[in-house]
DNA sequence: TCAATATTTCTGTTTTGACTGAAATTTCGA
DNA sequence: TCGAAATTTCAGTCAAAACAGAAATATTGA
């Protein structure tokens, strides 16, 4: 009947795992280093609401930096084809894994960015757009709504706060994400050492430097509250 | 027997419920505007990995910034006495939420720093301590282990790559959580525009500033990949 | 101390969404 | 165009987490 040749493919299969006596054992041997990586990522994942296959999968084309098709990523990780391919989509949605082909081959290769700078800033950019700037413009709602000026005058206060807050954190995301790598590498690495800068008009930029420890109020203790 | 006392607490409630004609109307009642920002800020929090009641409950100490004690979390959620308490407790592990007492009243109380700034470092700190530096000792693990030599030369680079950007955004966020908000606030409203100081020796303080477009190459298209 | 009240712990239920395997569909070489 | 291979879709299963309610424990005012 139909499934003919699916029971075909399914008996050559067994057959092929027969053949190596361990089922597991296929294709794209991971290092155990290499599954380390691999396993921590997925964990790391779940942590921040990923999908812990999708991460893994993610992870797996990172480490192995050359293309892989659907089936040697479902063998590897041991996961179902069709858990490959929801998986697979979403990355491509994610702007974070692109479809490839090799000659001769009819089968879709899926690869991912080897450089970590640009895999960063693709998941803060898409994160952003869906998460973060959606939350942004509900703050922006409410206090636009009419009845906000009727909400207890602190209350008003710590809504408008936290908007500004988003807003402030959103727009140097932005411009963060402007740069280049290179160029944001060298941000990060200025660190703090930044806030000497800002003193009054921090736009501006300053002439002199100032002594560092004159405007850095540290914080000690229990922070908030 | 020994639950009477509290059947007839159920039947109290019971006959408050009736008096209200509305189980759901009793203390606590949340404007249109706030059950807004509580509800969204609950779908935020499951989409980056915290319990929606959790962020719930956060949310809504945040906005009606006067304490709150256990049952009125529960009846404005309209989730379980015991969920208010598990949630508060993570929310105490986070040094989010913290006790509080009023005069003549034994029950505990609980509320939240009404500073959304040192909130946002607040959290920021605790998921980097919990959730990223985990990641960042791992790949040093990696890297250090003898087999580490074995693995292909390319994956090499891109693990150590990997990381390299763990290490460098984990200091710069300690660097940055040391802040305190208001230079913190200062440090974000100069965005970008601090790119302009990064050129060679970026650590030292630059003398006079460089006209913009110099050094910030502009990603364009396709990003990554 | 005792009883009322407040809180936590525990067990079982519900819900969510990840996952599987089969079936359907699509693609493409022959 | 046909059929095998590749991929996706879909319906059902399963597991983990969230949650509720009862029971146990702790606290405190009398």
């Amino acid at each position: 009947m139909k499934n003919f040749s699916q029971q075909r493919f399914a008996a050559i299969n067994f057959f092929v795992d027969r053949n190596f006596e361990n089922d597991k054992l296929q294709a794209m041997e991971l290092t155990e280093l290499q599954r380390k990586f691999v396993l921590h990522w997925g964990e790391m994942g779940s942590m921040w609401g990923v999908n812990r296959t999708v991460s893994q999968i993610h992870a797996l084309l990172f480490v192995h930096g050359k293309p892989l098709h659907a089936e040697e990523l479902s063998e590897t990780l041991n996961v179902a084809r069709s858990n490959v391919s929801n998986s697979l989509k979403e990355l491509q949605a994610w702007n974070l894994v692109r479809v490839t082909h090799m000659l001769g081959d009819r089968r879709d290769y899926f690869e991912t960015s080897v450089d970590v700078w640009e895999l960063f800033r693709t998941v803060v950019r898409e994160r952003k757009e869906r998460e973060f700037d959606p939350t942004t413009r509900m703050l922006r709602e409410i206090v636009a709504h009419p009845d906000f000026a009727r909400e207890p005058a602190d209350a008003q206060d710590r809504i408008r706060a936290t908007m500004e807050l988003m807003g402030k954190l959103g727009a140097w995301a932005d411009e963060m994400l402007r740069l280049s790598p290179g160029t944001l590498d060298k941000v990060l690495s200025l660190g703090a050492s930044v806030q000497r800068f800002v003193r009054g008009d921090a736009a501006a930029a300053p002439a002199e430097a100032r002594k560092p420890g004159e405007d850095d109020h540290l914080q000690g203790g229990l922070p908030m509250i």
